[in-house]
DNA sequence: TAGACTTATGCAATCGATTGCATTAAATAA
DNA sequence: TTATTTAATGCAATCGATTGCATAAGTCTA
């Protein structure tokens, strides 16, 4: 029953051309205001609803921004979707959302669907494996917009969000250094990706600068299992000499490595000082609270809205392909502190 | 530059009908695999890629699903669409994903939307704030499946996938009143949702076969902000008798409440027991560990994904609404036990 | 009141793929 | 060899909205 109603529906109704109705219900100048009142009220009370199939194919566009992340269910990447969203929805377009798992294939076969889908944007955070970008020159080809955040790459024509994540490794790096750290070992994740190699970059150079050799323990895949954490543990227990800092690129790892090295009878900070870095909620949470680097996912994501609909509308220049960087604040709490100035605190 | 090449393109490069290239592209039977590999082979070398605006006009349908959630950003929910998002993306479907930010009204623009853009089915967990349905029968009318998972409701024709809340709930508590409480504070979430509801129901229950009094709190909107933790420890220091048990309707809110307890002085589990809801991943990072409810938020999402699947095939009957639920598990950990038990364990 | 503009509407092509029905060619049966 | 079936392909309508161009009606000006 209830076949959909269609401008033909209305316009039959009312005695006026299916092209009236469409320009009525655009609100184009050139309909009278006394028509489009008929058209409008006629089409709200029926319960007229544009089909968007015959609209995007007419138009040629679709009113969907596609999106590409490594995973939904990370705290970060759900806050920055969630911020993305917002933006979107409020302009009235619609998100089409995929995940990669990280793997280059399924990141190939999401791009693949989501152009065939006619989405008029594409935003992406890199999988770990990618090593190579063909799968998005059909969007660029065709100028569709194509923004990177947080994982980036450097595309010509691309806009990308991100934050200095090289300063950030420095910051936190040097933080630990202050409080006294000499032997600080940092765990990556997969170099591949901007956001690690840039931490490590600045974990390296803070410890240059300071004299300071850094045991770089190569990379091993930390973010998605978390298995990883008994070996490096025994990994820092049995290296001489010991570590007494250790900065990770990433929260819940670090927080599980506290949980671990504690159960192993470490003191946190007195054995060895920690810092995280994304500042997830988490981090507020284990005993002794983990110290990070707090960057704005949320607000990632609205920057990220924003500027591709500034593409879309033609408001912002395609061709000025804009490098977004965001502010990120090291945020200190007990896990860095020495325990002197920790009891200053009240 | 470079049009988009269509099925004419093809048509007219191998002198072939339009229509047989459209029925050589999805395979069908009436078609020579001589024009088939010929048709397939020009159509990959050509890069040719169908329009899928002008399919799904033409078939009236998007190959895509709806889903609109309370807010991305929430371990449990963000769990479950990454489970929902597999199952699609395996299938060929793409997911259309909205936040209702807990507003009706928002709900129902995202319903109006996701409607117009011609979703083949929605799935939905419902708003804090609804009651009403009614921006869901267009949907059903249109037999449109619809499903509800987690934050569910009764709608005829629609199935639904959730946990046995009550069961649950009524085993926490039965949990904490073996562990030697009789006085036991539940804190809530928004009752109008059967997820807190539930659980309160089950709290009751448990209590009154018990024979233990119930101070029902009446339930704060817990789940958006947690300013509202000073007001409940406060609540808690300050009425006699004591409570000797917390049992919070979710994780989240649970950690914090014993974080603020920790830092008035009390220790858990020796003052105050607590168990929480959800098993959230921070359950095992704060100190003490967290007592929770499992639920399995991923496997939620693929048999919804899977669900709907099935109704979109017609494999399942869309008459015989299932209700699915799911097994919940009593997750014991350090901050609800007796000391006594807690030291049995090594 | 004719001519020149405006304003409001309609005609009809278009977007690209799908599909019921007709048709042709090839294969099989009689 | 002819009639009959089967296999392969093409024709043309359809899905519903958009939009350039044409046209009709209305308003002004001289």
């Amino acid at each position: 029953m209830a076949k959909r109603i269609t401008i033909y529906d209305l316009a039959k109704k009312l005695n006026v051309s299916p092209a009236t109705v469409s320009r009525s219900l655009n609100d184009h100048p050139s309909i009278s205001q006394k028509t489009k009142d008929r058209i409008l009220t006629l089409a709200k009370s029926s319960g007229y609803r544009t089909n968007k199939f015959a609209a995007n194919l007419s138009r040629q566009k679709s009113n969907t921004i596609g999106v590409i992340v490594p995973r939904l269910n990370s705290n970060f990447m759900s806050t920055v979707l969630a911020g993305i969203e917002k933006v979107a929805n409020e302009i009235g377009y619609n998100l089409i959302i995929s995940q990669s798992l990280e793997s280059f294939e399924k990141e190939v076969m999401n791009a693949k669907t989501l152009y065939d889908s006619g989405v008029d944007a594409l935003m992406v955070s890199l999988a770990n494996e990618t090593e190579h970008y063909d799968h998005f020159t059909r969007f660029t080809e065709r100028k569709i917009p194509l923004l990177f955040f947080d994982r980036v790459t450097n595309l010509p024509g691309c806009p990308t969000i991100r934050i200095d994540n090289k300063a950030a490794g420095f910051e936190a790096t040097e933080h630990l250094i202050e409080q006294g750290c000499t032997n600080i070992l940092h765990i990556a994740g997969e170099l591949k990706r901007n956001v690690y190699s840039e931490r490590f970059q600045g974990f390296k150079e803070a410890m240059d600068k300071n004299g300071l050799s850094h045991t770089s323990l190569d990379p091993l895949l930390i973010s998605p299992s978390l298995e990883k954490v008994p070996e490096i543990v025994n990994y820092i227990k049995n290296t001489r000499p010991k570590f007494d800092g250790l900065f990770v690129a990433n929260d819940t790892f670090a927080v599980h490595c506290i949980k671990a090295l504690k159960e192993k009878g470490y003191c946190i900070p007195q054995d060895i000082k920690v810092i995280g870095f994304n500042n997830d909620p988490v981090s507020e949470v284990i005993s002794p609270n983990l110290s990070s680097i707090d960057y704005p996912g949320y607000q990632m994501g609205v920057l990220a809205g924003q500027s591709i609909i500034g593409h879309l509308n033609g408001s912002i220049d395609l061709q000025s392909a804009n490098k977004i960087t965001l502010r990120h604040k090291l945020v200190i709490r007990e896990s860095s502190l020495t325990v002197a100035q920790q009891t200053k605190t009240p």
